[in-house]
DNA sequence: ATACCGGATATTGTCAACAATACCTGAGTC
DNA sequence: GACTCAGGTATTGTTGACAATATCCGGTAT
């Protein structure tokens, strides 16, 4: 009766993965038409668990697909990003509030453990990169599922997140703010602790916002186009 | 060149329609572990697209799949429906803003014109269930499609309205108050004919939200149970 | 020279057979 | 009598071949 996750992975599954991440890495360029057999040769599989994958992957629209066409990289904008955080910014409030009402004390010490984990990483200088990529990804995954609302954490976690992720490769572009991250970061933590849902609202939709306007700044200054 | 929707239907997309209609209006039971070949004499389809329309509608959380166990459809809860309009909620509202900012005056007459059909509907009193199953979805479409952002329009056409729509056949609930909800969605349009997004946001976040309370209320007269 | 049209080709969509695995049935044992 | 375990069976996962179609190339006409 355990709801513990099937240890078997199937073909499909494992298309689905690497077809995934290869995406959001960057290594299948937007915009290319890719052969299904290219796909085949190059991740060691054949076209039926493929093509279950390629439908997956089309229905989280990472990729496009045109009948008898072939398949194509979703070729992706920076004003596209942009729009992108201005959904995050209200999902991830709704989060934010739902997981002050209903994450349990453990998660949240766990949760305050992390970030003082994230601290010791910047102190040392070196661990701006790790902040970035798996920091700042761990604190949003945690809240996510402190929400207690599967569809939403479904939403954010399958969908959005890995959209954010393949932009932020494709346009090389990153929050750059660590310490104020951080800050912000402690900031909704607190709330959520004081089971306060409407700050950690107010707060996340602020933190969420100000990566934005970081972001838009940078196109602005024309260091990120198209 | 036009970015018309290619025109070949194939079957797998055939495959993908006849579920996704049949798991909405609730003519596949949740819970129910239904077989490959029995979905396949069901909708006269072979087994190589259905498996890619599954693949489809698993990753879009209408149904569970594991492996060499079979698909069920997802079991719905009255609460789980609760949570889903929490996230409409701000998602529409998001909505409803951006389309403020972005709809051309064209579509706002239209969407103004939908309004007074619906309120012809009304009127002629039989047009009671219209409004509920479609005029409502219409007007929700048309915001959704307005707010020019595709990833929002996708998640919400694609996924959210699914599966409220799912809830709704399973659970045999409906808002059931016609005449209060045009008068909201009037109150919206006008703020979104004055470019008002501020205020547009207000008033959606506030009809979805009186929408949520009128299924929660539901809920504690034990109408809706599980 | 350019635009249009028709066939060749390679790619995608579809199908049916083969292999692997989870569930069920039955016997055996504690 | 209840539980465990093993084997059979039916279902799912996978594979390779066949059919359909969009793209590309060459020819022709304007």
């Amino acid at each position: 009766m355990s709801e513990l996750a099937s240890q078997t992975y199937t073909r499909a599954d494992e298309a689905f993965d690497c077809l995934q991440t290869a995406i959001v890495k960057g290594d299948l360029a937007p915009g290319d038409k890719i052969g299904e057999l290219d796909l085949c040769s190059r991740f060691e599989l054949t076209r039926g668990p493929l093509r279950e994958a390629l439908g997956r992957l089309e229905s989280r629209g990472l990729l496009v697909r045109r009948p008898h066409a072939g398949v194509k990289v979703v070729s992706v904008s920076a004003s596209e990003l942009v729009e992108l955080y201005r959904i995050r910014e209200v999902m991830e409030g709704l989060a934010a509030r739902q997981a002050a009402e209903r994450m349990t004390d453990q998660e949240i010490a766990d949760l305050q453990a992390t970030l003082n984990a994230h601290e010791a990483m910047i102190d040392e200088a070196r661990g701006q990169a790790y902040y970035q990529a798996e920091g700042d990804y761990d604190f949003h995954h945690r809240i996510a599922t402190g929400s207690r609302n599967t569809k939403l954490a479904q939403m954010l976690l399958g969908d959005l997140y890995y959209m954010v992720r393949m932009y932020r490769y494709r346009l090389s572009t990153s929050a750059g703010r660590p310490h104020l991250a951080l800050g912000e970061h402690r900031r909704i933590v607190e709330a959520i602790a004081q089971r306060d849902g409407e700050l950690a609202e107010f707060l996340m939709k602020r933190h969420i916002n100000a990566a934005r306007k970081n972001i838009e700044k940078k196109i602005e200054e024309g260091l990120l186009t198209i």
